[in-house]
DNA sequence: GCTTTCTTTGGACAGTCGTCAAGAGTTTGT
DNA sequence: ACAAACTCTTGACGACTGTCCAAAGAAAGC
C-alpha cells in the first residue's frame, strides 16, 4: 500500500482528491453539527457513505483531516462573502448591503459559523491548527477590509481605524449576533443588521 | 453516603463548600491550560492534592464540575473588571484606564480568557453551558455598559450604540487581541490599548 | 475506649476513542 | 483472461473516558 503522501502527490484532479473533498465535506457537516469535542471519525464516517477505517486511507491522522476541513472551509468561506462586495455604486448601498449580508449569513450559515469559532479557539490550545487558523482570520480581516476602504473611497474620507480593529469589531458584533441567535432570539439577525450599518458609518465621522 | 444535594444544602461556609470550590480552582487551571476537549476528570485530579474518585464525592458529574468552574470564574473575572470603572474622574481618566486594563489583563490572563471563549463556544453545541455561560455573558455586557455610560456622563454626550452592541465592539476587539498574543505578537496588548481608545471616543462623535 | 459518620482511595465497569492491518472487493493495465 | 494495483470493510488493539463502588482512613460523638 502506497503512503499517503505518494496519492496526493498525483494529478491533482484525480479521483482521490475527490473522495478526500467528498469526505471532508462529511466531515465538516458533522463538526458544525456536534462541535470540535463531541466529534469522532466513526461518527464523520456514519454521516458519509463509507466506513470509518477509509478515513486513514485518505488522511494520514485526525489532525491531517480537521485542517484539510479547515482549508476546505476556508474557500467556501471567503467565496461566500465575496460575492458581497463588488456590486456596490454608492456608500450608502453598501452600507445596507454589508448588513443584510451579515445579517444573511447568520440566519442561514449559523452552524457553519459556530464551528468556525470553535476551531479558531481550538487553535489557541493545539499548536497544529494555528497556521491554518490564522491564514483563514487573515483572510477574513482582509475582506472586512476591502470592504471599509471602497466604503472610505465612496465617501471620499479615510477611516478612523485600521484593518486589524475593523475585524475586531464587525466580527465581534457577529459573534454577539450568533450567540443570540442560537439561543433563541428572533431579532438577533435584525438587530445585528442596524449595529453593523451603524458602526460602519461611525468609523467615518 | 448522603446525596450531594444534601451535603450543599448543609451551611454554606463549610468544609465541604470550601473543598469544592478548591478542586474548582484546580478544575479552573487545567481547563485553562488544556481546554474543554482535552480536560478530563483524571487530569483535573492529577492537578489537584486528591485521586480522580473524589470528584464524584463532591459534583454530581462533569457537566456539574464544570458548571460550577464558570460559576465561579465568573465571580474572579467581574470583580477583576469592576475595580477598574470607580476610581476615574475625568473622561480622559476613564478612558485611558480602561484600554490600560484591557491590555493588563490580555497580558496578565490570557490562559483563563481563551478557557472563558471555549467554554461560550462550547455552550453554543451544548445545551447544558448555554444557562451559566449567558449568565456571565450578560454580566459582561453590564460591566461594559457601565464603563460607557459612565463615560457618557463625564462627556455629557450620549452614547451611538446600545449596550449590546458595544459589548459586542469591545469583546471582538479583545478577542482578536488575545488571538494575535498567544500567537506570539508581542505588540498585541500595546494595539488592543490604542484600538479600544479610539473606538470608545469614536463611540460619541 | 468504641461506634458512627464523613472523607478519600484505588480499582473495576462499560463504553468510546484513534489507529492499524488483514483480507475482500473493485478497477485498471496488459 | 489474468495479474497487478487500488479501494474499502471489518474487526481488533491498547489507551482513555465518565461513572460507580467496596473498603480503607479520618473525625466526631458519646
Amino acid at each position: 500500500m502506497p503512503q499517503v503522501e505518494d496519492r496526493i502527490s498525483r494529478r491533482q484532479v484525480d479521483k482521490f482528491t475527490e473522495r478526500r473533498t467528498q469526505l471532508a465535506t462529511a466531515a465538516l457537516q458533522t463538526l458544525s453539527e456536534l462541535g470540535y469535542a463531541r466529534t469522532s471519525l466513526r461518527e464523520i464516517a456514519q454521516n458519509s457513505e463509507f466506513s470509518h477505517g477509509v478515513l486513514h486511507y485518505y488522511f494520514r491522522d485526525k489532525v491531517e483531516l480537521i485542517t484539510h476541513c479547515v482549508r476546505q472551509y476556508k474557500a467556501e468561506c471567503v467565496k461566500r462573502y465575496d460575492e458581497i462586495v463588488a456590486d456596490a455604486q454608492t456608500a450608502e448601498e453598501l452600507r445596507k448591503g454589508f448588513g443584510a449580508a451579515m445579517a444573511g449569513t447568520l440566519r442561514e450559515d449559523a452552524s457553519l459559523h459556530r464551528l468556525w469559532y470553535d476551531l479558531r479557539n481550538q487553535s489557541l490550545f493545539e499548536e497544529a491548527f494555528r497556521v491554518d487558523v490564522l491564514d483563514i482570520d487573515q483572510s477574513l480581516e482582509r475582506m472586512i477590509w476591502r470592504i471599509v476602504s471602497r466604503y472610505a473611497e465612496l465617501l471620499d474620507t479615510p477611516p478612523a481605524v485600521g484593518s486589524g480593529a475593523a475585524y475586531g469589531l464587525f466580527d465581534g458584533l457577529f459573534q454577539q449576533g450568533l450567540l443570540r441567535h442560537l439561543s433563541g432570539s428572533e431579532e438577533a439577525a435584525n438587530e445585528l443588521q442596524a449595529s453593523v450599518e451603524l458602526v460602519l458609518g461611525q468609523l467615518f465621522r
